[in-house]
DNA sequence: GTGAAAGCGCTAACAT
DNA sequence: ATGTTAGCGCTTTCAC
């Protein structure tokens, strides 16, 4: 059994709001010899509070609900890692809910796992709920969720794919290319449609116009990216830059230049998005614009807590990626095989 | 404010123990009209349990603590996926902590989040550890660990790496191979010496010998694997396989292979391990034997539901992966562009 | 500067 | 079949 407040006390001598005071409330006074023994005495006796009694007492407990899609996925799991970090510098923990789709029928799972126990709920590409569903699932808590598919709103992290898609045009306008391609994806994506607004007025803002031949639609898959860089190859013109939406389609048109005997960069430069663990192993590393999951989760976070105090509805807050520059776009050195050290841990 | 059980009580003109009784005790005898009423009332009521009062009043909180060095590698966080999911079944939660390295100085901040908030301990790549720091940190909970370099012993899952390097040389063999080649792993890791005994073990039990030039040391890295390949090749006789203790490596020799003009399969034949992301999409998809983070992670938390329960130390468990069969070690047909459903949702 | 007492929401033992 | 009571470990008035 693990010790309690009311061991150390009672080992001290003194009472239990003493020790409690003496431990938690720098503040209190308490003689100087007493606060002494009692911090000994609780380090000596290995007493760590009993988190689950002081969240009962409380007004809060500390602990915030992480309801997502899937951890597990690619980019969950950095924003998760994200939260964590960001809630642990406040003493801050969380609990983790998976809905794997049918988010409604989830809705009570959910409930009961949370069931008072959090401060706050944060969803992580939540992509099917209403913004009524959320408020409805997370129970009167305060929530905040990291927007995927809806354009962001209040009390929503979104990513700014709109800065994102002019990264990524602008540096292949730097680097010489003038007949850019943007691979999109689906449309009903508010992504897509910023990304897609981005390209076009980067292109725009040098006074070059994009032709609508140049602009293909796929839907997120690698081979349909092959598919439209296939398209993009049966023009008159070729294009000298592909920039597609994401990275997997991305490496489908790579794959599909390659195919056609040319070569990536020198013919055909490609830029992806996301930054996806492929990216730094395909041939040629891909050059692509990261995806901040870290940050996204850690801007969440922050804004959870925000809300907690305030109770007030936060504006959406957009997070910026930034352009990893690889072999795919052209420009630099030659291919080399590099590895970032976060990828390793290969074994087990 | 939420409801309370008390409120739905007196809504109901009863106790609340019979209020309890009537939400969460199925068999207590209760008039059925008052069982029903009152379970009327606390859906119309929106009631949920409090679960930190529940975890306070009984011998449990349904919470397990899942420690691990980083959450959102790859290989972590379907391994957290997998505990999630099995702990739901049974109505449990888990809060997560992340160690990144420097374990000792994390204890006090393990302690401090999970603060007897936990019913247990699951340990996720805590490589650094020594079974006494476990317990140590584990805090008097009963844990369970997933073991990485050190051999498994007790409270551990593990994988079974000797099985799964036989799955890919025996296939190596099925395919007509016969000079195959090793490249290992760091010898300090436990896997790294299992996959070679497993690899040296599938040939003598068909009577072929490895030749000691044929296995070579990498360091898990890309690189070492593009290295250990171009050795290899140095060889009088050269391999016509080569199984590489995990993707990174595989994928290393491969290139190493197609930058001397030789094909792969059709001159070498490559197998990997692990099944990480990138082996689905890259040139020649590569073979591999799959890492079964999952079912690590379902394991890891039936044996500390199990550990729970009894309070006796569990031998250690092995689970066994399996040869996903891509393109890189030839005999099926040619290259496809196919993505795994559950590398999707490239977007965002 | 310190202690006594109350109570967070729940459940289980003990009544009736 | 239902109610009363006690208490999980903690913090926070309130009293001295």
């Amino acid at each position: 059994m693990p010790t309690t407040l009311e061991e150390i006390a009672r080992a001290a001598g003194v009472s239990a709001s003493t020790a409690s005071r003496a431990l938690h409330n720098s503040e209190y006074p308490i003689r100087d010899l007493t606060r002494q023994r009692i911090m000994q005495l609780a380090k000596d006796m290995g007493y760590s509070p009993n988190l689950t009694a002081r969240g009962l007492r409380g007004k809060n407990t500390n602990v915030i609900g992480i309801v997502a899609e899937n951890v597990s996925d690619p980019f969950s799991s950095k924003i998760v890692r994200g939260i964590i970090d960001q809630l642990k510098s406040t003493g801050f923990t969380s609990i983790i809910v998976n809905t794997d789709y049918d988010p409604l029928a989830e809705k009570e799972a959910v409930i009961n796992l949370i069931g008072n126990r959090t401060d706050g709920i944060i969803f992580v590409n939540a992509s099917v709920y209403s913004d009524q569903d959320l408020r409805n699932i997370a129970n009167n808590q305060p929530y905040v969720s990291i927007a995927r598919i809806q354009p962001p709103g209040e009390n929503t992290i979104g990513l700014d794919d709109y800065y994102g898609a002019q990264l990524a045009v602008n540096h292949l306008l730097k680097l010489g290319r003038r007949r850019i391609a943007y691979i999109s994806g689906p449309e009903f994506w508010w992504s897509s449609r910023e990304r897609l607004a981005g390209y076009l007025d980067a292109l725009k803002l040098r006074n070059y116009s994009a032709s609508s031949d140049y602009i293909k639609q796929g839907d997120w898959e690698a081979n349909s990216g092959r598919i439209a860089a296939q398209e993009l190859l049966a023009l008159p013109e070729l294009p000298d830059a592909i920039f597609a939406a994401n990275d997997l389609m991305a490496l489908g048109a790579i794959y599909a230049i390659q195919d056609a005997g040319l070569d990536v960069p020198r013919d055909i430069a490609v830029v992806g998005h996301d930054d996806r663990e492929f990216a730094q192993v395909v041939r040629p590393a891909l050059s692509t614009v990261r995806l901040p999951c870290y940050e996204l989760g850690q801007a969440a976070a922050q804004m959870i807590l925000m809300r907690l105090r305030t109770d007030e509805p936060v504006p959406a807050l957009l997070v910026r990626g930034e352009l990893i520059i690889r072999d795919s776009c052209g420009g630099v050195g030659l291919y080399q095989l590099q590895v970032d050290p976060k990828l390793r841990s290969g074994g087990m």
